[in-house]
RNA sequence: GGGAGUAUGGCGGAACUGGUAGACGCGCCGGAUUCAAAAUCCGGUCACUUCGGUGGUGUGGGUUCGAUUCCCUCUACUCCUACCA
């Protein structure tokens, strides 16, 4: 494709007249209002991919914004820089993971330069910096003091190849992501955040988040996972000892006719110990998906049943009770219950109805293989009878509660956070083990607990517990042995506070407090939809912690969230059924063809990935077309929320549209005509700017993009149908330029240096246009509400007039002929119907 | 199993609180320009039609003067989550 316009020299340019005059260096002022706008800080993997572009470009279209409409914006960007993929890369380098990552961030950096992002560099962080990372070591040791950081036996995914845990994430279909070993679970001590001490108020606060999607909030409520139930106490018959179970339905207790335990819970420990036959149950079960086979072992212990004198249930060990949920104990209600019911039939279990629906009769209620969990009466259950669900439950729970054999209790599913790692290539976690026996945190002035030099960087120094120089220290205080903590922190410790840090980001502490009061919240968040729960969660638990150990008086980080969609790109598949890379393909005809000439399948439209080979490099696009036709195209189409079609034909749209514009520009500067007024195209354009600002507030910028396309278009018929006058002719480019901005930042100066002043157009005011009531108004005129004409009356008229003069229309007389009016509707300005019989 | 969401031309997608369905872009068709092509520019483009119209927003129904929009039914697809007692 060839044009005139030379994107390389020009996109340079104002990129380094922004640099130059600092136009994006943000300074707290408290007589401005403020705006944070943040986009997830990237990892520095090597290069940006389309998924930044996308994100970044959204970002900016705010930053911009928000500027020319007087904000003070705060539009900072860093590197997320501790992780295991640098540590795979120094092994292969065999040098230290910093050299990777450092080289890597400058790499990315150039990048996001030349998209020419309004990001303030001055605030740059990487989370790898002992000067950032020293800071949550502070943040550790305060919650360790308050108690909200523990030490506990867990257990953990372990994979034997690379001889490293692996995060839940991390294991897919029970396999290592990366050496695609079988995972093995594994008893190790670790560090845990209590998060789970916020449970309450990390769900009620997700109301106060009006401008977070919907679907993110929900699923963050299900991740919480509140039930409220009670907890009730079994008596071991013939012994002084309980077991305690939860329950949410404990209504249906007269339907209980077993007990389950689960394979660790401690009863099954203490029988464990006499019964080499459980013991065998269990190995037995380690190979059995329980979700399938319910398998259980009986037990020749019983229950009594707290409100039925001299009934016993037998007590079981059943693979699909979970430890990890209430208390790793239930009791069986298979009536109402689905697993209960399975588990019931296969070991001819009694099934006692107790809640029938509500228009079925008693007698005529059975049930075989399908438990009845929905709404009803209680039957079958004492003082309990005839009551609905809810007051059942109620009853039931006061009458435990005078017995004194149980509870009203909340659970929920949300588990501390493990925070320790075994790896290197992260934040140590600053606690000492003295010869003592004592668990110390590291003295404030020994901060930071840097990583170690390491010159050559081999397996077995990619631990930190093979280090010995490393790990063993002294206590300060007694002079006693001590070696530090091996485990680094997961790398969501740094991303759950990065945030608070760019108000600052040199200051010798973490942030002042009179910044976060002027700075936060984020007023805008912008990610991918796969930081929903964990990176969000995380982040809104850091923030209440830091509260509640007086750094500040915020209880949520971010006000507003947006969550942008996939880019994704069609796939390709040559014979041999191999993913082919869009880059070796050629179009003939309606068919495909690879390098060597082959046919080529195409596949599904999917998420752009490596392993799929349809990933588009930017650096590509930004070098053959400008960052200006990437932007726009990120911009155009889809809506934000949605997924991203990449497509050859649609970034050839883009640059043909960034040409267009120069054109016009080269137009302006010959433009001689000199006939006068045509208020008709600017009235129009006027519309249309208010138009893209109502698209941009309500993030919606692919509509943003129709809108100026319709600027344009109404502008070049402006000038070839109605011969605009020269004055208003740059008038409307300068207009133009100025709603181009937030989008394609660069043509936007370059038309603004033609026909503005001599100031940037960043350094604009946004515009806003009276827009002139209108004299004629067009209006729809409906026969029994089909649309048969659409005619332009006068403004002022009254319903009356309006009805005259629609009578007379010749198409309205001809659909009247032979019929009555019967009834007549007249919404103004909008449509009039009319109808006839 | 549970939860959330989506469905509009050949394609991506518009249509404000119910009021002109298909904006805008792509693609396609025709024309101009060109030795020719690319690029560019102009025009057309939901379907059917006897050129009067008629039908049309996944399916079937309902509310309404009027439904892409609200309510119910069914279908298909996408995402999340998963023994949570």
């Amino acid at each position: 494709m060839s044009s005139r316009y030379n994107h390389k020299v020009v996109e340079k340019k104002w990129q380094d007249l922004w640099s130059k005059l600092k136009v994006f260096e943000t300074i707290k002022d408290v007589n401005k209002k403020k705006y944070y706008v943040l986009e997830m800080f990237p990892y520095p993997s090597g290069k940006i991919h389309m998924g930044h572009v996308r994100n970044y470009t959204l970002g900016d279209v705010v930053a911009r914004y928000k500027k020319m409409k007087g904000y003070n914006v705060l539009h900072p960007m860093g590197w997320d820089a501790f992780g295991l993929p640098a540590e795979n890369a120094a092994l292969v380098e065999k040098k230290h993971p910093e050299k990777w990552t450092y080289q890597n961030i400058k790499t990315m950096k150039n990048q996001l330069l030349r998209m020419g992002l309004s990001l303030d560099w001055k605030r740059e962080i990487a989370t790898c910096h002992p000067e950032y990372y020293k800071h949550e070591q502070k943040f550790f040791i305060d919650m360790f003091n308050a108690g909200l950081a523990y030490k506990k036996e867990a257990e953990v995914n372990w994979d034997p190849v690379d001889k490293t845990v692996l995060a839940n994430e991390q294991v897919i279909d029970g396999r290592g992501w990366r050496s695609g070993a079988v995972v093995e679970k594994k008893k190790l001590s670790q560090w845990f955040l209590k998060i789970s001490k916020y449970s309450d108020e990390l769900l009620s606060d997700l109301d106060s988040l009006k401008n977070w999607p919907n679907k993110v909030k929900i699923m963050q409520s299900n991740w919480i996972g509140k039930s409220v139930g009670s907890e009730i106490d079994f008596k071991v018959s013939g012994q002084d000892t309980s077991i305690t179970v939860f329950t949410t339905r404990p209504d249906t207790i007269f339907g209980a006719t077993f007990l389950a335990i689960s394979t660790e819970h401690e009863l099954t420990k203490k029988i464990l110990k006499q019964n080499n036959d459980l013991n065998n149950f269990i190995k037995e079960c380690e190979g059995i998906n329980s979700e399938k086979i319910k398998k259980g072992f009986k037990t020749n212990m019983y229950v009594d049943h707290p409100f039925i004198n001299g009934k016993k249930l037998p007590i079981f060990v059943a693979n699909f009770v979970l430890q990890e949920y209430g208390l790793g104990a239930i009791f069986g209600c298979p009536a109402h219950d689905q697993r209960d019911l399975d588990f019931a039939n296969e070991y001819n279990i009694e099934i006692i109805p107790v809640v029938k629906p509500i228009n079925i009769d008693e007698k005529d209620l059975k049930i075989t293989n399908e438990a009845f969990t929905q709404d009803g009466i209680i039957i079958n259950s004492n003082f309990l009878n005839g009551l609905k669900i809810e007051e059942a439950k109620d009853k039931i729970i006061k009458e435990i509660e005078i017995k004194n054999i149980g509870r009203k209790k909340i659970n929920f599913k949300l588990r501390d956070w493990g925070v320790s790692r075994q790896r290197f290539w992260g934040c140590p976690i600053p606690i000492i083990y003295r010869e003592d026996g004592k668990i110390l945190a590291v003295e404030d002035d020994e901060l930071p607990v840097k990583l170690p030099e390491i010159k050559n960087f081999t397996e077995s120094s990619s631990a930190l517990r093979n280090i010995s120089e490393w790990k063993e220290t002294k206590c300060k205080k007694t002079g006693m042995k001590a070696y530090r903590e091996t485990d680094t922190f997961d790398t969501f410790f740094e991303s759950s506070w990065y945030y608070f840090r760019y108000c600052n980001s040199r200051l010798k502490e973490p942030f002042e407090r009179s910044d976060i009061d002027y700075w936060l919240p984020v007023d805008q968040y912008i990610g991918g939809i796969e930081h929903a729960i964990l990176h969000l969660l995380y982040s809104r638990f850091f923030t209440k912690a830091l509260r509640d150990l007086n750094y500040f008086n915020l209880d949520e980080p971010f006000k507003g969230l947006f969550t942008q969609g996939m880019v994704t790109h069609i796939t390709y598949k040559n014979n041999s059924g191999e993913w082919v890379e869009p880059r070796d393909i050629e179009r003939v005809g309606n068919k495909f063809i690879d390098k060597n000439g082959s046919n080529v399948e195409t596949g599904k439209i999917e998420k752009m990935s490596k392993s799929k080979r349809n990933v588009v490099d930017p650096n590509d696009i930004i070098d053959s077309y400008g960052a200006d036709t990437a932007r726009w195209f990120m911009l155009s189409d889809s809506p934000p929320e949605r997924d991203l079609q990449w497509t050859d034909t649609g970034i050839a749209a883009s640059y043909k549209f960034i040409n267009k514009l120069y054109e016009l520009v080269e137009k302006f500067k010959n433009y001689e005509t000199k006939n006068p007024n045509d208020s008709r195209t600017i009235e129009a354009l006027k519309k249309i700017i208010n138009e893209v600002s109502n698209t941009i507030e309500a993030f919606q910028f692919n509509k943003s993009v129709a809108k100026i396309y319709e600027f344009v278009n109404t502008l070049s018929d402006g000038l070839s149908k109605y011969r605009l006058s020269k004055e208003n002719f740059k008038w409307s480019l300068a207009k133009l330029s100025l709603i181009l901005q937030p989008f394609i930042p660069h043509i936007s100066e370059e038309i603004w240096s033609n026909v503005g002043d001599n100031s940037l157009c960043i350094n604009q005011e946004w515009p806003v246009e009276e827009i002139k009531s209108e004299l004629n108004l067009k209006l729809a005129i409906q026969i029994n509400g089909k649309t048969k004409e659409i005619i332009e009356i006068d403004s002022n008229l009254e319903k009356d007039g309006v009805m005259e003069t629609i009578k007379r229309n010749e198409r309205v007389k001809k659909n009247l002929l032979g019929k009555e009016i019967v009834r007549e509707i007249y919404v103004p300005g909008k449509i009039v119907n009319l109808v006839v019989k």
